[in-house]
DNA sequence: GCCTATGTACACAAATCGTTCTACTTAAGG
DNA sequence: CCTTAAGTAGAACGATTTGTGTACATAGGC
């Protein structure tokens, strides 16, 4: 996660405010959507004017678009980039829930993949944009799965890729956490694909 | 799938405007999503007047509710209820691509998946369809999972469930068929837990 | 052959959408 | 202190949305 810096609340109206709409996108493009959030109500909550927001953004698209692109910059880089885990393990690390937000909460939907659903045209850089994320996800694993010592590590990268995005759609329709069931068929792939008994 | 009757391309108007109404939904909101599809086109594509729409239809939330009801009323009949398969083929038919629509084209994404995306109210029918017809096909599958003798039927039902859901989504994100990658984890899980050499 | 269900055409209301406008205020740097 | 860039408030625009109202047409069962 980026910095999101809330402030105290309130945060104090003035300066900075491309930030504090981005900000805004973040919370409630993820919360209801982004066909669901107009423009009203997104300047209401980032407490910007109309007229300050389409300054910096020529449109909702392109501020749709901006909104993936600030959202994890480089993928998942708290796990795989994470050097204390052997590659074994950071394999299994992406199935952990993050400890953000209380534990009673379900995780909300991927915002990508949130995206790749709510907006129909595929040449819509937000659409390119979600279609890049998740490949890079399933290259990262990919490249962790090599290192790893899997037989066929493109296989692994894009199995376990698919358990996440599974995961998460899942979480959202049963309104139930998915991700242990993820896990349980990760550590089958895993140990399936890894030689027996390697250190990592 | 239902009996579409489509009929010589252009439906003679007439009598028959709720299934015109309703195979209308069925294209549009598949193709399009649901909120990007406006009433207007919807009677338009359905050679049907408005007014005759909603007096079928009270609301358009009452279609789409009514939509995703029609749809496959009963979870994969023709897999599940095939007699002609052993329990363990019938878990791993779920995963072959049926043969509707040239090969070329990518399937389209779960309309139930969609529906859990696109509204954002928790309570709302169609949502609450989506979450019964996901439970459903993970109940599908722990029954049949149990006909064939898996060691932890309920576990492999949900697992089996969360694979397609994955492929579906990942088939839209990347427009590329997930489902061959789906259906070799299900081998594996399904090998994992069904007691080896049974007959089925 | 008539009666009634059903459907049509189309204008219209009301809300909401993304977007732009004008005119005013404020904060920070030199 | 004064200039200038940045932000504000809120009205308004045009397009689009869901949903209605009115007046008219037609197909089928009796």
């Amino acid at each position: 996660m980026t910095k999101l810096e809330k402030g105290p609340t309130g945060q104090r109206r003035g300066r900075g405010a491309r930030e504090r709409i981005l900000s805004a996108s973040q919370q409630l493009f993820r919360e209801q959507g982004i066909n669901n959030t107009g423009m009203d109500q997104l300047c209401a909550v980032a407490q910007v004017s109309k007229r300050t927001a389409y300054q910096h953004f020529t449109s909702k698209d392109e501020l749709v678009t901006e909104y993936l692109r600030r959202h994890d910059p480089d993928t998942m880089p708290e796990i795989f980039d994470s050097a204390e885990l052997t590659p074994r393990e950071r394999l299994l690390a992406a199935f952990e829930k993050p400890p953000s937000v209380p534990p009673a909460e379900t995780t909300p939907l991927c915002p990508f993949i949130a995206a790749a659903v709510e907006i129909n045209d595929t040449d819509h850089p937000a659409r390119r944009r979600a279609h890049d994320y998740k490949a890079s996800v399933a290259a990262r694993f990919t490249e962790t799965a090599r290192q790893a010592g899997a037989v066929e590590p493109e296989q692994l990268g894009e199995q376990l890729a698919l358990l996440l995005d599974g995961a998460s759609v899942r979480t959202r329709a049963l309104d139930t956490d998915a991700l242990p069931t993820a896990a349980a068929i990760a550590a089958v792939l895993i140990d399936n694909a890894l030689p027996a008994e390697a250190p990592g």
